[in-house]
Formats: structure tokens, C-alpha cells, sequence
DNA sequence: GGTTGATTGTTTCCTGGTTGACAATTGCTC
DNA sequence: GAGCAATTGTCAACCAGGAAACAATCAACC
């Protein structure tokens, strides 16, 4: 049995687009593991830190595309670690999360190796190509 | 807490790239959810489809970046729905897996929205930045 | 030809994530 | 102010996928 499909651009496109994603993500999460983080606690703590304030859970949840309940365990999980801390607010529904000094220490400890990897990822591709791909997926995404 | 955290490009590209390949797989696994189906069901019969002949289920899993055990869970569910039939095969290790004639039908039916919506999200991109973005991938993974 | 090592598929258990229900709180409306 | 819808965080139940252990089978080698 067998259909016949003609060639589409832009189904050979989302198809490797999206294998390219799946890839890197476990190539990441596999990284990530052997600090018994996943991928998705590092970028909590990369998006605290990178918005220089607290965050409510579910402003976080918005910017990584998560549920709230899965926010709470992450969370929950980072402030065991003490890379992070609840904080209360003047809405008592809201906990404000904030990076802690551990925290920070950890995101600078790593990150030469975090940024070392990306680059590993990407050697394939020379400079100009990297600046086009990033500039395609914006588009892509945000256009 | 603050780290300052010089820019990257290839960290950037690569947060985008991963990014976007979530966003894919969900709205994928949305889609295919109103058949019953998650993405990588589709992704088997599409493999299933594309080999022109039956294909063990170890090799499915190579192609699809999936485990054998997931494979496993994958086509009981398609053989229950009769999209695929285990076929044995000289070696009485292996499971050759076939498209059926229904599976081949599902495929005729839905390929129309499949690839309707490859065209719908892929649409901020010209046909030219389409190529590009392909090529590029093509080099990131394979070269 | 029997033994040993590799391959394939299945099963069991675990994990990360989502959904939906729930409680607490807030703000809006009358 | 009382009532009511909306928001936030948490919890319980569920689901897809991976890792490891296992059985069956094959291949290679002495």
C-alpha cells in the first residue's frame, strides 16, 4: 500500500525544523542532567536572570511556553536547590520568584560551557549563515 | 542576583531553534490529537509510506530518533486501528511492520490539511527564504 | 555443533509535562 | 458592602516517552 505524495517546501521544511528541535533538546536535556537539572530549570533561572526582577510563576510560564502547574514544580525544585526564593507581594495570589546568590553563582559557573556547547552546535554554519537562521526563525515565528 | 551575560549568536540561534520546534510539536500534537493520533503516530505511517516496503520496528526507531520501546507502544496502537499489520519475516527476531490499506487511506484522507497547515505556518517565509531555511537546517544536522 | 555475544522486541518502572479540579484572592458590578 | 467572574498557585490523575531488564533468536567462532 502505498500513497502517492508529491514533494511540498514547506512540509520538508517543518519537518526538519521540527527534528532539528527534537535533536537538540535531547542533546540539551542530556547536558543539563548531569547538574540533576532539565533543560526547562535553566532557562527558569536564565529568564530570571535575565529580567532583573522577580517574576510572578506565571509570567514565567508565559515567557517558556509551560503550564502553571509545571512552573510549580520547577520552582519548587529550584528553590530546594536554593537557586531561587519565593517571595510574597501585595497580591497574595502571586508568588514573585527571585534569583538567589546561588543562583547567579551557578548560572556563571556554567556558562562557559553552556555558550561552549551552543557554538559546538552551530559550527556547521559560518557567521553569516548563523545570522540568517536566527533572522528566518524570528521571522518565522514573530512575523 | 544578576550574572551579566554577553550576547551570543550562536546561543541565540540555537534558544530560537529550539524554541520554535516546540511550538511545532505541540501545535502538531494538537492537530493530530482530533484523530487520536500524537505526531509521531502520523511520523510512522508517513515512514511506512515513504520506504515503499515494510520496515522492521528497530528501523522505524532509527529513523524517527524514537526507542525501541516506544516503537513498540506506537505500532500496537496502529495495528489496533488497523493503519499497520505485524508481518514476520525470515529472521524470527524481527516484526515487519506494513501499511494497510487503511492506513494508506488515512494518509490519502488527511494529507490535504497535514500539508495545508505545513504551507499555514510556514507562510511568513517567502518560497525563497522557505529554501534557505531548509538548506541551512540540512547543513546544521547533516553536515 | 555447542557456546558465546549481539540483535530485536516486549515489559516494567520512572520522569517530565499537561489537563482539570480546587482553594484563595482580587477586582468589578449592582 | 454582597455577589460574581477572573486570576494565581497547587494538587491529583493521566500520558507519552526513555532506560533497564528480560526472553527469544541469530551469527560467529572455537
Amino acid at each position: 500500500m502505498k500513497v502517492k505524495i508529491p514533494q511540498n517546501m514547506a512540509e520538508l521544511t517543518l519537518l526538519r525544523l521540527m527534528r532539528a528541535g527534537d535533536r537538540l533538546w535531547r542533546a540539551s536535556d542530556e547536558r543539563f542532567g548531569r547538574w540533576g537539572l532539565t533543560d526547562n530549570h535553566y532557562n527558569v533561572l536564565r529568564i530570571l536572570n535575565g529580567a532583573n526582577e522577580a517574576l510572578s510563576q506565571i509570567e514565567i510560564g508565559r515567557r517558556m511556553l509551560s503550564s502553571r502547574a509545571n512552573i510549580t514544580k520547577l520552582i519548587d525544585l529550584l528553590e530546594e536547590r536554593k537557586f531561587v526564593k519565593r517571595l510574597s507581594c501585595g497580591d497574595r495570589r502571586v508568588n514573585l520568584v527571585a534569583l538567589t546568590e546561588d543562583g547567579a553563582k551557578f548560572i556563571a559557573e556554567t556558562l562557559a560551557e553552556v555558550v561552549g556547547h551552543a557554538e559546538e552546535v552551530m559550527k556547521p554554519l559560518t557567521r553569516q549563515e548563523l545570522k540568517t537562521l536566527a533572522a528566518l526563525l524570528h521571522k518565522l515565528t514573530e512575523g
